[in-house]
DNA sequence: ACCTGAACACCGTTCAAGT
DNA sequence: ACCTGAACACCGTTCAAGT
């Protein structure tokens, strides 16, 4: 046994982390692994089905057992900052198969369906501007903007808007 | 005189609706102006500045007279819609500039900085994943999945909630 | 089962040169 | 000012063939 369909997935998340979903090509997660290109195909059905398994490992390691809306939402972010564009890998493979996540079903429990969805998009939404915003300030093609913890600030206000919109329905 | 940035333009969200963001290549663009790929270049800088023009073009078509803040998102999602891969487009160039939008300042006025920015996010959201579905659908890849009707109501009561939740602040 | 090697049909972008 | 032609360094994917 020479790489497993987890080698592949490891290895893409290693190129994503070091390189950025932009660079992020199957040649290069090949060279990661040292083998051709045609190899991951052995694994993999395509592209698209490779981005989906590393959506799948970073939600992943999001903690459901809390009660705390806003506690599975900032721990959704957590992951989704943890990792280079990894809220741009979530959100375009989410896109596809919405409800059939975990998170989304623990939310739908706790807020209801239209609830759970708001938050879910709006989390998603969020930390992708928040991804690109710090990207541009490191390369220096943006000076201006919110730090950080105004980020996580704007991030919570937010939630909290969403969370007090769904009680007073 | 022959073409003119703004022909430019218009060429690529041709090709867009016709063919959809993955297909809309530099090159493509160029075969749709009976010219060269390189002759794009002297119009604009790069890929990226076609897309945040063409991003301009889809939301300029936005009422911002309105005082209501429900109606001018549904209008912005009618505007994202209106083209194939619509919010794609816009999320991602909106995404390097949040904050320049027109339609962002005119929520801001109606429903302070955090309201607006929150809304705008969900809009963003629903309609890419709106959009998403209804191709998907198309391509016959997803047989279930809520209808065109139920869509609708879904966007407009997210929308609520987050209205409800900016007036409970 | 897992991989190589070679090929196919594409990309975005640059740059000298033409009119 | 606007465009051509040619080139460069890439893509994703397929497929026969090897071990």
């Amino acid at each position: 046994m020479r790489n497993s369909r987890s080698d592949v997935v490891a290895a893409a998340l290693r190129v994503l982390d070091a390189q950025g979903l932009e660079f992020c090509s199957m040649r290069r997660v090949a060279a990661e692994l040292d083998v051709q290109p045609s190899a991951l195909y052995h694994h993999v059905a395509d592209k698209q089905t490779l981005l989906a398994l590393m959506a799948d490992e970073i939600v992943g390691t999001v903690d459901l057992g809390s009660e705390n809306p806003a506690g599975i939402c900032a721990d959704l972010r957590r992951a989704l900052l943890g990792i280079r564009d990894g809220a741009d890998v979530v959100a375009t493979a989410s896109a596809f198969r919405l409800g059939a996540s975990a998170v989304e079903a623990r939310l739908g429990e706790l807020l209801g369906e239209d609830g759970a969805r708001t938050l879910l998009l709006y989390v998603f939404g969020h930390a992708q501007s928040t991804q690109t915003q710090l990207q541009a300030r490191e390369l220096g093609v943006l000076a201006d903007g919110p730090s950080p913890v105004e980020l996580d600030a704007s991030f919570a206000r937010g939630v909290g808007i969403i969370l007090d919109g769904v009680r007073a329905d």
